[in-house]
Parts: structure tokens; sequence; C-alpha cells
DNA sequence: GGCAAAATGTATCAATTGTTACAAAATGAT
DNA sequence: ATCATTTTGTAACAATTGATACATTTTGCC
């Protein structure tokens, strides 16, 4: 019934192995249910009743705007599981109504069935812990960006939070077209920003090595901003 | 040692008895931690080990900008938890500095005893998504506002959502400078977008009253921004 | 109705950012 | 090392918004 090979291969049951899974579902009900193309998985507005997991195919999630076109937001293969942070909460409704792209096989296990599976496993609970907090704070951490009104206050807030206290200086882990996502812009003009904190001397940037020049300077950004 | 009518009170605890709330604690290990006023409860940056209620008094999480000054975020009462979203998930760092108001006294459960507990009580299970699902969510649609990059897209959205599937017509219950504060952004700019949509015949504003003329074309700037 | 205060409409100019395009530099794979 | 791909630097121009100022309208109150 189960392709437990790939189910494990999901977030939600990573560092579990088949046997164990195996044994974890037999004590559980839930359905596989089979989608041909186009079918409708859920409406978005329904209640979540039921953690998706989708086991083969992909289903794309689509928003219904107020004139009632429909447009894609994402999608969703195999093994990942289906508005997995929309199960618990006030608003426990699908936001997106969901479609099959080609035949899919999903994996539905009830709320309350699913709720025994955390107590059952530990990994299991620490796995879905992670990914909703993981979810809450690059939210959380996003929010906080856009909180400030331009470039260079986001910019200064990024890299003196990288920085810490002690150091000066350290390494980037991202390209300028993932920070300039994060920030909401567009990465043409975070370069600009980030010439002109150059050239303003409050910093240095050798390949991807970032050198704060001036901290008192980048700290005023943030306060006259 | 811990007042059970307190923690029974707290969100965590909530529907769970007194009774079962004192077997379920003695199944764990865990600390009554005292702290005087002033006395600080965790450094902002420091790995959240721990969950932490607070169990009588209060405290206050602080926020420490790169100058030295701190910022007060808010102040947490008996018998409220501390940081809970921030116990799992990448980051899981203090992103406050916890400080007692007056004489506190907070349980402090090893992330580890915890888990073990959300296995134990599924109520308490229940509550904890609740809680964490909840908070996402709410991040989300903040972040769905902010994350239109006109003016134009913010009113087009808040007067999308105001009216509804049903209506084209209704009361403004907030001035412009309200709005304009809302969206984050000066008064004169919403008057003149405003100004904009009325001439583009998008909508007509008489008094307080709003009217959608073009619902269709409020969507499409939605869309294609 | 008349009056003061608040709210709104509008204009001008500056500042910031987006858009588009292209060249230079760095990276990675063979 | 070489070549294709990705990343970065930069420029010119358009679009959006902020800042400021002032006239007009609306509101609430007597």
């Amino acid at each position: 019934m189960i392709d437990y090979s790939i189910l494990v291969k999901s977030p939600l049951f990573n560092g579990i192995s088949e046997e164990e899974c195996r044994t974890l579902c037999s004590k559980i009900h839930y359905q596989v249910r089979k989608f041909e193309k186009d079918a409708i998985v859920v409406q978005g507005g329904e209640e979540v009743t039921n953690l998706f997991v989708v086991l083969s195919g992909s289903v794309r999630g689509e928003m219904i705007d107020y004139s009632g076109k429909t447009v894609k937001i994402e999608d969703i293969e195999a093994p990942r599981p289906l508005a997995a942070a929309f199960l618990f909460g006030k608003e426990n409704k699908f936001p997106v109504t969901v479609t099959a792209n080609k035949k899919a096989e999903l994996l539905a296990i009830p709320v309350v069935e699913f709720l025994k599976l955390l107590q059952l496993n530990t990994r299991l609970l620490r796995n879905y812990l992670n990914s909703i907090s993981t979810r809450a704070q690059f939210l959380s951490q996003k929010l906080h960006f856009l909180s400030f009104k331009t470039i260079k206050e986001k910019v200064a807030h990024f890299l003196l939070q990288q920085a810490g206290d002690r150091f000066h200086s350290f390494e980037l882990k991202n390209t300028q077209q993932q920070l300039a996502e994060l920030f909401g812009v567009t990465r043409p003009s975070l370069a600009r920003v980030l010439g002109e904190m150059q050239s303003e001397n409050l910093i240095k940037i050798e390949k991807k090595t970032v050198t704060l020049l001036d901290k008192q300077g980048l700290n005023s950004l943030l306060q006259n901003g």
C-alpha cells in the first residue's frame, strides 16, 4: 500500500527507519487516496482534518482571487507534506485549492491519528515541531526586515546581526540574489547600496568576506531611520 | 513547590486538571528558579534549552540594540510561558533578554523533558501545537499584507478584504491618517493614490463611503504587482 | 448658523528604489 | 587550464514615494 522507502524521505519522517515507519503506520488509521490528473484534492477554505503527504505524482496549490480567477502558488512533489502548517491553530482551513498535476497518490492521516503518531515517536514529534517552528522563525525574521524602511537600514541590521558583538569580519553565506530576496528588494538595488556603503567607508567587501569598518556609523543608520 | 492552581491557567496547560498536572510533572525533571527584582533570567542570544513558565511575579523582554540601548518589548505575567516559539527550529536562541520586573518564580523544563510531557498528554500537545501554529498563521497574514510593494496594491487588498465577496460599497471606519499608518506610508501619499484610483474609475469615495466600481481591475493590481 | 479644529485634496521637489541592460569577475565542472 | 555558468558591478532612466506646504472641505460643538 504505502511505499515506505519514499515516505522516509519526507521531511516529516526523516531519520526514521523504514521498518519503524511501517510499525508506526500499522498502529493508526489512514487512507491512501488516488487522484487522476486535474482532480481536486482539497478545496480552498475547507477545514484541514487530515495531514496529507504526496506519495507519488505531484499536486499544485492554487489560490482563488476575489474575482474568481485561479493563480498557481506552488507545486508539491513526492514525498512532501501538504499544508502541514495549517493542521493546528485558529485558522485551520486550507488557504489554497489543491489539484493533481498528474496521477497522484496521497497519504491522508486524520489529525487525531497524527497526534497519536507524534506521541508514539519522538523523532517524528521533533521533526514536526522543528518544521513549523523554523517556518515561524523564518516569517518572524522576514517581518523584522520588512519593518526597516530603506535598504541601507536593512543591510546595516543584517550585517550587525551577522557579525555579533565580537567580530568585525565574517563570511557571507548567501549570494546577493538571496539577500535581495530576504530583504524584499531587487538585486541591483542591493548591489548599489552595498557600493554606497563601501564608498562611505562603512564596510569593505572582498569576495565573500565582509568587514565592518564603522560599527558606530552602521548603528546610527538604525537609530535615525 | 509548584502552585498547580496557577499553572493550569497557563495557555499551555489549559484544560488539564490540577491533579493530572501534578501527575504529569512528577514524571519529569524540572526546576523552579527564583529571581530577585532586575535579575537577568536569560541573555538574548543564549540557546533556548528550557521551556520557561512564569509562576509568580512578572518579567520583561528587552532587546538590546547594537549601540547598547535597551528597548522594552513586552511584559510577561504569570502564568504565561516564555519564548515558547523558540524551543524548536533552526534558530533556537532567545531573541530578547529577559529580566525580572519584581521577585519572580519561573518553572524551567528542559526541552527533552518537555518532549516527554507532550507525548504523555494529548491535550498539552494540542495546546502547544495550536499556540505555535496560531502564531505562524498570524505572522503569515501580516507578512502577506506587508508583501505588497506599492501603496496601490495595499489599498486594493485592503478594500477587497473589507468589502468581502458580496458587497461593493461600505463605510470607512478609519481616517486617512490611520490608514496611512496601517500601511506604513505617509498621509499625502495615500491620498494621492486614492485620487489616482478614483480617476482610473476603480473606486469612488464620497465622504466616508467607499464604492468599488471595478473589482476585476482591483484584482489585477494584486496579480501583476 | 457660525466657528475652530480636524481631515482631506493637491502641488512641487527630493530621495529612494525598480527596471533593464550589459560588462566584468568568480565559480565549477570537465 | 579552459569554458560555460553564475554572480557581481554598474549605468541610465522610469516609477514610486516621502517631505513639505497650503488651500479647501468636513466635522463637531456652541
